[in-house]
RNA sequence: GUCCCAUUCGUCUAGUGGCCUAGGACACCGCCCUUUCACGGCGGUAACAGGGGUUCGAACCCCCUAUGGGACGCCA
């Protein structure tokens, strides 16, 4: 036996607690039955990862105490799609299909497609477009092929009334209708080929099983069964695992809250611990013990114990388990030895002390002023925030505004952070000295320290967003009426900012 | 909008037709321990989304409604 699960790099390179989540889940499907976990890094698209990003999930992956096998390797060496000869490979898959009259190729365009979608739409109905509706007339086709026209390949999916059966490990037999899957594209203009047709093809060349997948991938499962049945190869039994949701119930995201395996290292908490925390999410043990090690899961492992709700992923809960770990399982000499290892270590101590030896007289003016590292959220009060020009909106504004863009910033350094505060300073027309100081408050409790840009490069993108948010609480964020005020602001803001 | 998946205390969950007066955990509240605060111990508040069936009997099976989420890309 032999499941696998595919991760998918995120563009900040943040390894993502439920990539780790359905990771857990695969292993410990594969350990209980004494099969093969392979985990696989897609990046088809190669828009999102370099190789530092893939690394950094790996080593979180890792530093969790997960572990995966090697497997038969395709294409060439582990990684994402990027050589050619890959491209041949998919190529090749894409075009027997075309062969047997399973795909075929497509030249329409971006605005056409947008058209037949808007049409489709506006009509009520399915948006999916089949083959006969991207068709183009003969003449036409001839004239795109001949100008060099750029195409893609898309499959065959049946027309009319019918709906596909798709046999989950959880769920029993779901159906879905054939009217709401596309003729989905298998290789895109670039020649590469879409996730759909790469998961298909790699998991039958690695002898994959199971697959355990987040639920969002219910719907496309039709497509892939399809593609099974065009190649002539057995599928994969399928699991879908609940999604990790914010408090509000959505899809976990990192703008509603920290997301990032990194940043529950940096807030301290132990490795076993999150991966405890993340075995009790939608998943019990026979005994409903709430502390176990991966062993102790692994060995208790069933995966119909699952449960399909989708757990709320609570950070106090989280912490209360963390405390456990941290009071019950390490002697003094170990939890020394472990926080060491955590606040000492040459890595981190290594970025703060350039920023702090000018600044100090003694090593005891060290944890004052470079605390904030080795803290979690700081302890805020209004006063604070206080300023000699500063109204209380504008820190508002401030502060609300740069959450605004750090969530959406991919490139978190502080060469590329500075420019565009200041940008968003400029258009509030506040003074960058100003405009720093709600941040400094929020991200170091106080303005009397070291380069807040510095700071929040040490500190990450998730770590940074969750202290500016906290602060935010603090301060009292804007209304209903004014965050529309503030949006429409800071919209136009944004489209100045570089990246 | 269309389709899919889900729904047990605020949150994580136990529960697979009688053991359910629905159990545990986090959080919250109270008491005890304690020079403080934590830790620890004891106790408390709090849930089967609603409505119809099936059945001698339903949290559990079926249907409808509601609510939440997800999917509808040359992203994965």
């Amino acid at each position: 036996m032999t499941v696998r699960t595919r991760v998918a790099p995120s563009p900040t390179g943040d390894p993502h607690v439920g990539t780790a989540y359905i990771a857990l889940f695969n292993l410990a499907f594969a350990r209980q039955h004494g099969g093969q976990f392979i985990l696989r890094i897609e990046d088809t698209d190669q828009t999102r990862s370099t190789a530092e990003s893939e690394q950094t999930i790996l080593d979180s992956l890792r530093w969790l105490g997960l572990e995966w096998d090697e497997g038969p390797d395709v294409g060439g060496p582990h990684g994402p799609y990027r050589q050619s000869e890959r491209k041949d490979m998919y190529g090749k898959y894409a075009m027997q299909l075309v062969e047997d009259g399973k795909a075929f190729l497509c030249y329409r365009t971006a605005e056409e497609l947008n058209e037949l979608r808007e049409a489709r739409r506006a009509a009520g109905g399915h948006t999916a477009l089949k083959q006969s509706d991207l068709a183009l007339p003969v003449e036409e086709v001839e004239k795109r092929k001949a100008e060099g026209a750029p195409y893609v390949v898309r499959m065959v999916v049946p027309e009319g009334e019918g709906a596909c059966e798709i046999d989950d490990m959880l769920r029993g037999t779901i159906e879905l209708e054939w009217g709401m899957v596309d003729a989905q594209i298998l290789l895109k203009s670039d020649g590469m080929p879409t996730y759909h047709l790469a998961n298909v093809v790699d998991d039958h060349l690695m002898q994959i099983t199971h697959v355990i997948r987040g639920e969002e991938w219910i719907n496309s499962a039709p497509k892939h069964k399809l593609l099974y049945e065009y190649f002539g190869w057995e599928m994969p039994k399928l699991c879908h695992m609940p999604l990790l949701r914010n408090p509000d119930k959505s899809k976990l995201s990192k703008r509603k809250n920290p997301t990032s395996i990194l940043y529950y290292q940096r807030m301290g908490f132990m490795a076993e611990a999150l991966l405890n925390y993340l075995g009790r999410m939608g998943w019990s043990m026979p005994d409903e013990r709430e502390k176990f090690s991966r062993q102790e899961m692994f060995e208790s492992f069933d995966i119909h114990r699952v449960s399909l709700g989708g757990p709320v992923f609570d950070q106090q809960k989280l912490s209360w388990l963390n405390g456990l770990w941290l009071r019950e399982n390490l002697s003094p000499e170990e939890f020394a030895q472990r926080y060491v290892q955590w606040a000492l270590n040459p890595e981190y101590l290594m970025q703060i002390v350039p920023l702090i030896q000018q600044r100090v007289d003694t090593f005891s003016d060290v944890a004052p002023l470079a605390g904030f590292f080795l803290s979690g959220m700081p302890e805020l009060t209004i006063e604070q925030f206080e300023h000699k020009t500063l109204q209380q909106e504008d820190i508002s504004r401030v502060l609300q505004f740069s959450a605004w863009y750090l969530d959406t910033e991919q490139k978190w350094s502080k060469d590329n952070l500075f420019p565009n505060l200041k940008k968003i300073a400029d258009a509030l027309e506040l003074k960058i000295r100003d405009f720093l100081f709600p941040l400094f408050i929020a991200i170091a409790g106080t303005n009397q320290t070291v380069s807040v840009m510095d700071s929040m490069e040490i500190l990450g993108p998730d770590m940074s967003r969750a202290r500016i948010r906290n602060a935010l609480n603090v301060v009292g964020g804007p209304s209903k009426k004014q965050t529309k005020k503030w949006e429409k602001e800071f919209r136009a803001i944004a489209e100045t900012l570089g990246s």
